[in-house]
DNA sequence: TAATTATGTCAAATATATTTAACGTTTCCG
DNA sequence: CGGAAACGTTAAATATATTTGACATAATTA
């Protein structure tokens, strides 16, 4: 058998622009993590489905956890529902941000019980403030992306991020979305 | 050679805790993976490290995506989305705390997902602690006192006060109830 | 109880990953 | 211009992953 039918065409590429990316090369890459060069030819040529035991060394050297190494090729999981969703981007009104006390001054936080109606979106020009901020979903489902990672996030899950890191919330289901969220210090 | 001496050994466990927690059998996972079921007896006893392929495979019979699978294990720093099964479960008891984040070493801010079984009560000997506290109920209701002010909160009700003032916690009715919580700075 | 079916494990056979050691090419100094 | 030294690739050897087929045990049914 072949074995490699089921593999992930973009491990090899992957790792090549990751190694390519740090300035190694695939011997530098080979002694720095303990493994041979071959392997890591053949990797990225796709010739073997690297164990993860052996994957996790050859990224070591790198380095960069496998987590992370996934995430890169972590598809937009439904683009479809993007494309739907972005006709009704315009409007981009419709999230309620309902505050816990009318007057913050003098308080190191901001909490919000905050309602996203189908569609809503914080928009493309991408937030950024000088603060912590984290959230619980506790009804229907939201869309966040910080930097260059995004997260379709069900009720129970949950965020926190540094809000200098430019973000977005959208919410591409066609059901309300409720969100619990804390900043601090407050952002407006 | 051993093989397995650099392996994750969590891949083994976070692979049957997966399995158990969708119910399947070895052999159930083995037939909509498409593989064979000693495979799976061997990846989750460690005796083997699945190549990448395999270890697709078996995870699109669960189903689990290679990245989510390892952001399971991934460290709580970088983290930024957390799925609901993931808020780290700090105490036991009729109260139940689920932390946004298990490492707060370096963060502004502490965000909980609280669950008060009916009864449940903090105690008559008042918590105080320097820092800032507020929630909002998402579900059941709680009786919430700070300093000489005591109040019945429902569902969509809110509080915000100084953790310097001495507070308590009762749920007195038969439902439980569940609360989002942030306090600055965290306070455990 | 006895027969049946499902479970997890394991040994031997097979397929694949990984290493070793070589090759041709390019780069960079002498 | 030579000739090291580094590059990426590959074939054959070796180690390991994966399958096949069987076993013992537990749960289920007649």
């Amino acid at each position: 058998m072949d074995g490699l039918e089921d593999n992930d065409p973009g491990v090899g590429q992957r790792l090549r622009n990751l190694r390519q990316m740090h300035d190694l090369s695939q011997r530098e890459l080979a002694k720095r993590a303990g493994v041979s060069n071959a392997v890591i030819s053949l990797i990225e040529q796709n010739k073997s489905s690297p164990s993860v035991g052996m994957l996790k060394k050859v990224l070591a050297g790198i380095p960069i956890s496998l987590a992370d190494f996934f995430s890169l090729e972590q598809t937009p999981r439904s683009r479809i529902f993007y494309r739907a969703e972005e006709l009704f981007e315009i409007a981009g009104g419709d999230i309620s941000y309902r505050q816990v006390g009318r007057d913050l001054r003098g308080r190191a936080m901001q909490v919000l019980h905050e309602r996203y109606a189908p569609g809503a979106d914080t928009g493309e020009a991408l937030l950024r403030h000088d603060a912590e901020e984290a959230g619980v979903i506790i009804r229907g489902e939201l869309e966040v992306t910080v930097g260059d990672q995004r997260q379709l996030l069900k009720e129970g899950e949950a965020f926190y991020f540094d809000s200098r890191v430019p973000h977005r919330f959208r919410n591409l289901a066609d059901e309300t979305c409720e969100v619990i969220t804390a900043c601090t210090p407050p952002s407006f």
